[in-house]
DNA sequence: GCGACAG
DNA sequence: ATCTTGTCGC
């Protein structure tokens, strides 16, 4: 069955996770306010490389450290906006399925570049087409700014995709990478 | 066997 | 992911 949120989901704060890389990795979370877009709380923790880069084990990696950078917050947030695959994982279990089921916290991916097949989404914001792989939909190309390379969107935990995509667009006013994503990315880099 | 392969 | 200048466009 389709994934489905908890009755009357309505995500107050959602939380962009982010890992940068220097000498060490540093793993970086930022909550925001979805009514205004401010950041609310964040956390940031460095970490020894644990776990090489294989694509399809990328979890093993990266979520290490963003689990204990989410443990260093003061409360919990209301979703997760990861920054790679859920569903649309060949295993159909990415980064963000993990990140969800680990911390019990609702949860989607919203990729940079596509792993399944797609057809190009209209050139207006808001414009979608599904993401297919092994025959299946597994998540959507998502145009979040007009005229720019969409992101790709799927299921983490939780939260079907027509509410994922609903989140995306909140958080995405500006620029292509939802805020939650920018901020994160910002804080993993010590700024 | 060869190429592709989230970040 | 990260290394990196200028450049085109809103």
């Amino acid at each position: 069955m389709e994934p489905r949120p908890p009755a009357g989901f309505a995500p107050r704060t959602a939380a962009g996770l982010d890992v940068g890389y220097g000498e060490r990795l540093t793993a970086a979370v930022c909550v925001l306010d979805l009514a205004t877009l401010d950041v609310v709380d964040q956390a940031v923790v460095q970490a020894d490389e644990s776990f090489p880069y294989v694509p399809g084990l990328f979890a093993f990696r990266e979520l290490p450290p963003q689990l204990a950078a989410l443990g260093r917050l003061d409360t919990p947030p209301d979703v997760l906006v990861c920054d790679g695959q859920g569903l649309a994982h060949p295993r159909r279990f990415g980064l963000a399925c993990h990140a969800g089921v680990l911390t019990g916290i609702p949860s989607i991916g919203v990729g940079k570049t596509a792993l399944g097949e797609f057809e190009p989404p209209g050139p207006r914001r808001g414009a979608w087409t599904p993401l297919v792989d092994g025959g299946e939909v597994v998540g959507r190309a998502l145009r979040t700014r007009a005229g720019v390379k969409p992101v790709f969107v799927s299921t983490g935990h939780l939260v079907d995709l027509d509410t994922a995509t609903d989140l995306v667009l909140r958080l995405t006013p500006r620029y292509r990478l939802p805020e939650t994503t920018r901020q994160a990315d910002r804080l993993s880099r010590g700024r």
